[in-house]
RNA sequence: CGGAGAGUGGUGUAACGGCUAACAUGCCCGCUUUGGGAGCGGGUGAUUCCGGGUUCGAAUCCCGGCUCUCCGACCA
């Protein structure tokens, strides 16, 4: 894309408000616009970032198993009536509104119940199972305190899949693989190395639960982990008898402070028996299915990702799997001859199917580096006069930040951006 | 929901109860410039969050509301 088209701008000046760094760093970039207090609207830039990271959820929920579907925001509530989550203590979680005929609806916020009442109409046999579901939806929380940019939002993007299996163990098995393919996403978004499971409170839902946890200094959680074997406890369970359960020793562990990137839970027949989900089984006996779920916010991790990979206030080098762009593609001044090479090597790059920023904009060099230094595009080339004295182009690696002269073969580049 | 702070051009800030609400930045026009947010000149842009009150006079003081930020509680 250039630079030129783009249709949002980055901006000079902070947000002014002592605000969380993800939220002014992807607010600078053009990444995001805040439309009220924990809500955002997801820009050019952003979107193409937040569509990577779920890109790549989407390849590892395939990849065991899980079904792609789409399930409604607008709730109504008697479904919700029959497992006791629309009153009760989930009351204040609800954005509610009512129907011109009179009826209460209220917009999602999970959708544990929705999905179970579907699949009722779809399994009803031991051959049905096992089985998953999975969506990428916007969920809406009444959350009494928004806070630090877009790791505790009002309304965001959830990834949500469920586990449909015939006994526990069968849920054991499923439960580990998605843990697995939690584990590879996390990896390939760049959050790998700092990310660790984590033993929780299973909430609502049961005992224990497993999270997924990404050491940040501005986490909402406190967590106890061991590097070595990569696993922590969150504060909440932080008991002898649990960390004797998990086979852990105070003294080996870490406090940090951390942010909550997926959680997974072993529902059993919680729901299923609340909504009739059964099946039949070989001997003609009818069970509830057991059940699980398996969240990851793409839009939390995004915020979690430009924090993490963030250079003080002016800077961002994303990793490459997610960044919007793989190459910022940067002429400088106004000769003809720059702005014809650098627009030739950009057409060439398209046609390479290489995804390329390039900033064909009338201003000054200072001006497009301090651009780029925010955007965070890891990979920048640069073309000016001083390069074409040599008929090459300045590639920098920004993850290094080491600086090399190659000549303009848009073949070479792409062995170099994908090296 | 408790506590603290804050709402002024698009953005960031300034202004003792007293002149036509100032400065920077952005944006537009012209010239100049082109390897780290360059320079000069001209221009644009505000019902000072809303509603009441005190006062000769309110951005400024008082009351109420709304919104935002931070700390805490909460976090399926």
């Amino acid at each position: 894309m250039k630079q030129s088209f783009l249709v949002t701008k980055t901006r000079k000046e902070g947000l002014g408000e002592d605000t969380a760094i993800n939220a002014e760093l992807l607010v600078r970039a053009g990444y995001v616009h805040k439309t009220m207090a924990g809500v955002y609207t997801f820009l050019p830039l952003g979107l193409r970032m937040l569509n990577n990271i779920v890109g790549i959820i989407r390849e590892e929920m395939d990849a065991i198993g899980g079904q792609e579907m789409h399930l409604s925001a607008l709730q109504n509530p008697s479904v919700w009536q029959e497992s006791g989550r629309w009153g009760g203590d989930a009351e204040s979680v609800w954005f509610r509104s009512s129907l011109q005929s009179g009826g209460d609806v209220g917009l999602a916020w999970t959708h544990e119940e929705p999905v179970t009442e579907m699949l009722r109409h779809h399994v009803s046999s031991y051959r049905d199972l096992p089985c998953s579901v999975y969506q990428f939806q916007t969920k809406f929380r009444n959350e009494e305190r928004a806070k630090s940019g877009l790791l505790r939002t009002r309304e965001f993007l959830m990834k949500d899949l469920y586990s449909l299996s015939r006994n526990e163990e069968e849920h054991k098995a499923f439960y580990e693989r998605c843990a697995g393919a939690y584990l590879r996403i996390f990896d390939r978004i760049g959050l790998g190395d700092s990310t660790y499971r984590t033993f929780a409170s299973g909430g609502a839902f049961s005992q224990f639960s497993d999270e997924f946890q990404t050491v940040l200094a501005s986490g909402e959680d406190t967590i106890y982990l061991h590097r070595e074997k990569r696993i922590a406890v969150n504060e909440e369970v932080y008991t002898d008898e649990v960390l004797e359960k998990v086979g852990l020793d105070r003294s080996d562990l870490e406090q940090v402070q951390s942010c909550e990137v997926g959680n997974i839970f072993t529902l059993g027949t919680r729901f299923s028996e609340a909504l009739n989900l059964l099946y039949t089984d070989e001997s003609g006996d009818t069970s509830p299915v057991f059940m699980g779920s398996y969240g990851i916010g793409p839009s939390r991790l995004m915020g979690v990702i430009a924090e993490q990979y963030s250079d003080g206030e002016q800077s961002m080098v994303l990793p490459d799997a997610v960044a919007p762009f793989r190459l910022h593609l940067i002429a400088l001044g106004a000769s003809s001859q720059v702005q014809e090479a650098a627009s030739t090597l950009y057409d060439r790059l398209q046609d390479r199917e290489v995804s390329v920023l390039f900033d064909d904009r009338d201003l000054s060099a200072g001006e497009k580096f301090a651009d780029s230094d925010l955007v965070g595009i890891p990979h920048r080339i640069v073309i000016s006069d001083r390069t074409q004295e040599s008929g090459q182009v300045e590639y920098l690696d920004r993850k290094t930040g080491k600086t090399s002269m190659h000549k303009t073969d848009p073949d070479g580049m792409v062995k170099l951006l994908y090296a």
